[in-house]
RNA sequence: UGACCUAUGGUGUAAUGGUAGCACUUAUGAUUUUGGUUCAUACAGUUAAGGUUCGAAUCCUUGUAGGUCAACCA
């Protein structure tokens, strides 16, 4: 009852990663503005959680004046490709994150960490391991019994002189490796003995054929964020276990208090009924569940631009998610939130009917056309009017009628009036039907004093409809998208079933819109508010004489609800 | 039964020993030439049990639940 209201604080909120940085910059730990950076491998096309990861990494770097780096990760070349390479840079670009000049590989750092892996046997600290990978494994151990590892004793000049040849190709894959020599016995499974090098006789998409050797993720990544001058190394909480083994590294290389990159962790973005694995992703690609990887149902990044939405709405969505450690699994309404905010603000209003109903206003004359002025955009003035046109044939939404309407039911019915947005008051006098029973035409007539949308006599009608006039309107294709899964949880699955089976079969419905004819100068990529219906953006797909629009979400419809 | 991490309304996230707040969702109402937008109101929360303290979401102990790790993937 007399609950105090606390006065409006406007202090600023920092999550625990902002927090770290801020103190970094207090105690001026670096000696150097703050460095982050975008680390992906190109095997893939990024999705909205890595978004959020870039828009991270980056945003901190903006906000406290650092530098951020857009670097692969390409150690592996058994599924690295210069095609995802250009889809990511594209993405990140698109995104907004700036990351100048410093575009670099981890492949470029190949000779380097050779060198260190050298100075690291020369140590005594890495040693030449003849296992195939099924005996590294045996011998691994379990968490609770330490494993053994049967080379690791073996004379650094014998580690020495086998690693040269492993690199001159004097050996075939699965025989050999080079390993860290750290803990067999370790509880943390990272630090027995992780494997540095391995033997690939693959072509890599950026140093050819020059490598048969390919260093490891955990033996490639702080190294390069220590050349780069990384300060702060974000990642997901799944690389938390390799923490120790990332300080290890660097403690073999980096003198006790010098400059070193941190690693901090954070949870990774989860979304209700859909996948955020690359490897399900490539999955629905390949097994052509979607079409490929930038359909508009799909969470990525490039499918999400072709969706319709905008960088600012994943920004937006991204702060609204925030920075934590424990799992969590967001609302897909929080990211509808999101552009629908957006493109509220933004988006040119256009009337557009998807499912037609032939309206024919009976007391208009037959050969008239007259245009009616219409808004823009009520949010946003400055967007102007345009002209739309009106005669005696109109579509309306089928939905918009009722021929015999419940109570609260504001749109057409027979003996009701409503009002036509920007046109007309009509009153439905008659239906046609045709023999099966289904409505085919309804007749209507319209008040000429209500022009514009207003009756001089101040009577009120509860509903504004929007329609489109039958001889003008433009025929295009409408893609209507739904959820991609069924269950918010798409691996929720009985037995020996898999997310596959949660697939929502109705995620696409390919119709017909007929739009009024502002729509014939819309461009790829335009975007749109149907009035009353949702936002929709013109597809890739879009030829001269066929235009296609992608739902990119309806509007909130507190109606269709009840 | 090993190591590491996490636990606050339906969802997400704040409160840094001192009034548990914000956003999304949901519901209701007002405004409205979009059943949109906007505005207002409401529902609803500290994993459990002990302990320290004048005072605990916060510190300690012990449980419970969840996540990650035994690829020559990243």
């Amino acid at each position: 009852m007399n609950k105090q209201i606390n006065p409006p604080e406007n202090k600023e909120v920092y999550h625990f990663i902002e927090e770290i940085i801020r103190e970094d910059l207090k105690s001026n730990k670096y000696n150097k503005e703050i460095h982050t950076r975008f680390p992906p491998e190109p095997n893939g096309y990024l999705h909205i959680g890595h978004a959020k990861a870039i828009l991270l990494s980056y945003g901190l770097a903006e906000k406290y004046n650092g530098k951020f780096n857009l670097r692969f990760d390409d150690t592996n070349p058994d599924a690295e490709e210069t095609e995802y390479v250009e889809g990511i840079i594209n993405d990140v670009k698109w995104l907004g994150a700036n990351w100048e000049n410093r575009e670099f590989f981890a492949s470029n750092y190949f000779e380097q960490l050779y060198e260190w892996a050298e100075m690291l046997i020369n140590k005594g600290k890495a040693y030449v391991c003849e296992q195939t990978p099924e005996q590294v494994s045996e011998n691994r151990g379990t968490p609770q019994v330490p494993g053994k590892s049967p080379f690791r004793d073996r004379p650094i000049q014998e580690s020495l002189n086998l690693f040269r040849k492993m690199r001159a190709g004097e050996f075939t894959e699965n025989t050999m490796t080079l390993r860290a020599k750290i803990d067999m016995a370790s509880p943390n499974m990272h630090m027995r003995d992780p494997i540095m090098y391995r033997i690939k006789h693959k072509h890599h998409h950026r140093t050819g054929d020059k490598w048969c050797i390919y260093p490891t993720y955990d033996w490639t990544h702080g190294q390069s964020d220590f050349i780069e001058g990384i300060t702060h190394s974000l990642c997901t909480l799944e690389f938390e276990n390799h923490r120790p083994l990332y300080n290890w590294y660097l403690d073999q290389l980096v003198e006790q208090g010098a400059y070193r990159p941190r690693q901090i962790e954070f949870a990774r973005l989860n979304i209700n009924y859909t996948v955020m694995s690359k490897r399900k992703l490539l999955r629905l690609v390949k097994e052509k569940y979607v079409n490929g990887w930038d359909d508009p149902r799909m969470p990525t990044i490039t499918g999400l631009r072709r969706r319709g939405y905008t960088p600012q709405s994943i920004k937006t969505f991204a702060e609204k998610v925030g920075i934590a450690k424990r799992e969590n699994v967001i609302d897909l309404s929080l990211l509808e939130y999101a552009i629908r905010d957006d493109l509220n603000k933004t988006a040119q209003r256009v009337m557009a009917v998807i499912d037609p109903l032939k309206v024919i206003i009976t007391n208009y004359p037959k050969d008239k056309t007259e245009f009616l002025e219409a808004i823009n955009n009520p949010e946003d003035e400055t967007m102007g009017t345009r002209q739309v046109p009106f005669s005696k044939e109109l579509f309306i939404e089928k939905d918009d009628f009722i021929e015999n309407p419940p109570k609260k039911f504001f749109r057409l019915g027979i003996g009701r009036e409503v009002r036509l947005r920007y046109a007309y008051f009509i009153t439905c006098n008659d239906i046609v039907k045709d023999e099966n029973g289904n409505i085919t035409e309804i007749h209507c007539t319209y008040d000429p004093q209500s022009r514009g949308g207003k009756s001089p006599d101040g009577r009120k009608v509860k509903g504004t409809l929007h329609w489109v006039d039958a001889k003008n309107a433009i025929q295009t294709e409408v893609r209507l998208y739904d959820r991609l899964f069924i269950k918010e949880n798409p691996e929720d699955v009985a037995e020996n079933e898999d997310f596959i089976n949660n697939l929502n079969p109705d995620s696409l419905i390919t119709t017909k819109g007929f739009i009024e004819p502002f729509i014939k100068y819309a461009k790829i990529q335009d975007k749109f508010q149907f009035e009353r219906l949702g936002y929709f953006c013109v597809d890739n797909d879009t030829t001269e004489n066929n235009i296609i629009f992608n739902r990119t979400v309806t509007l909130k419809d507190s109606w269709a609800k009840k």
